[in-house]
DNA sequence: ATTAACATACCAACCAGTTGGTTTTTAATT
DNA sequence: AATTAAAAACCAACTGGTTGGTATGTTAAT
């Protein structure tokens, strides 16, 4: 693995259990067994960083996704959804899942670094994107009449994780996140009569 | 109002906006017209602060909870939980409204301040419990078959509200936490039946 | 020989926390 | 009511360690 790639992942793990600011360039370096004369070879400041570090997160997380359940076999939009679910539920077990880092930086980051927010917005904004589209198929699909919106069901599950992995970080019981998603899934359910 | 109350105001407003660690301490002094000397009587130390000004934003929202629709005159459990979902989604209109300093807490210091991580849970624990006796009361009074559990609702709400602050603030658009709690209201009413 | 890819050593700014005071309030005594 | 001692409330200036960032290298491959 190169080195920029080294960084990025250290950077990734750091600030996943520490946030953004307290974790420091020198921390980072150490991590990923680099000087911080290379770190600033690469990357003109820590905030250049942090824009990289969470593209790079929603990449993989993507990857994760679509290898694991998605678009790949199946072609039901619902079942897809719900094997997005059942993923999130599954992957909450796995002790490497810290959470999520844009929503991290969102929260930590919003009103002090204005550059870092717009691409947490953009990321969210995406996934929001693909999701709204399989439940506007599901939609027309199973309960074309119903009168809740695809795009407000998609951006409410994001909001059920995000606020589930606080719950999770506050409580120590990474549990909270499939009760959460249990929830919604019930929701969703009702909502598509079954 | 006294100095000591005078630094929690100013720490608390800080906190909101910036987090906990950006906050600094002379920030918060000068912001509370206070030097340090006496922030550091008042305090032994920045993680004190952080520990007081939690309970503190605790018992303000539970004060203005108590005061805005709950307890007081209605004796329904179920629309006292409807009077409380009303009043988040008022509240978050109200631009002075800058999200969750509980959340914004958990997610930042978790790692770092296991003290401060505490609070929060027992915090967030105290706000599930007092819901929780409402959706059993109402659970017991509409829907005593169903098998959805009161707690896990509860549990769910708080989800709910902090996940769509982390949008809201990502997104810098405060209709999120109307959009989430509409679709949480959804979820309650169908399992209510109603 | 040039350049990309690193490393070393350093700095100025900033940070939480301390020191060593001064002022204000309280309470006891005259 | 006046005096005073003591404690509580408050403050300006400082400190030692840390931080993001830089200036100046060195090395290896083209």
């Amino acid at each position: 693995m190169d080195k920029k790639t080294k960084i990025l992942e250290s950077a990734q793990s750091l600030m996943l259990d520490k946030g953004f600011i307290a974790s420091t360039v020198d921390d980072i370096c150490e991590k990923a067994g680099v000087t911080k004369g290379s770190f600033f070879y690469y990357f003109k400041d820590k905030e250049e960083l942090g824009k990289n570090v969470a593209l790079h997160f929603a990449c993989c997380q993507q990857e994760m996704i679509q290898e694991n359940c998605c678009l790949k076999d199946e072609s039901d939009p619902l079942k897809r959804i719900y094997n997005l679910l059942g993923l999130v539920y599954e992957s909450s077990n796995d002790p490497r899942n810290k959470g999520c880092l844009i929503g991290i930086f969102s929260q930590e980051l919003s009103e002090t670094h204005p550059n870092i927010r717009k691409v947490c917005e953009k990321i969210f904004n995406s996934f929001i994107e693909e999701l709204k589209k399989d439940f506007s198929l599901a939609k027309e699909k199973y309960a074309p009449k119903a009168s809740f919106k695809p795009e407000e069901l998609a951006e409410y599950f994001l909001a059920t994780i995000q606020g589930s992995l606080i719950l999770m970080r506050a409580k120590k019981d990474n549990k909270v996140v499939q009760r959460s998603v249990t929830q919604y899934k019930e929701y969703v359910k009702m909502l598509f009569g079954r």
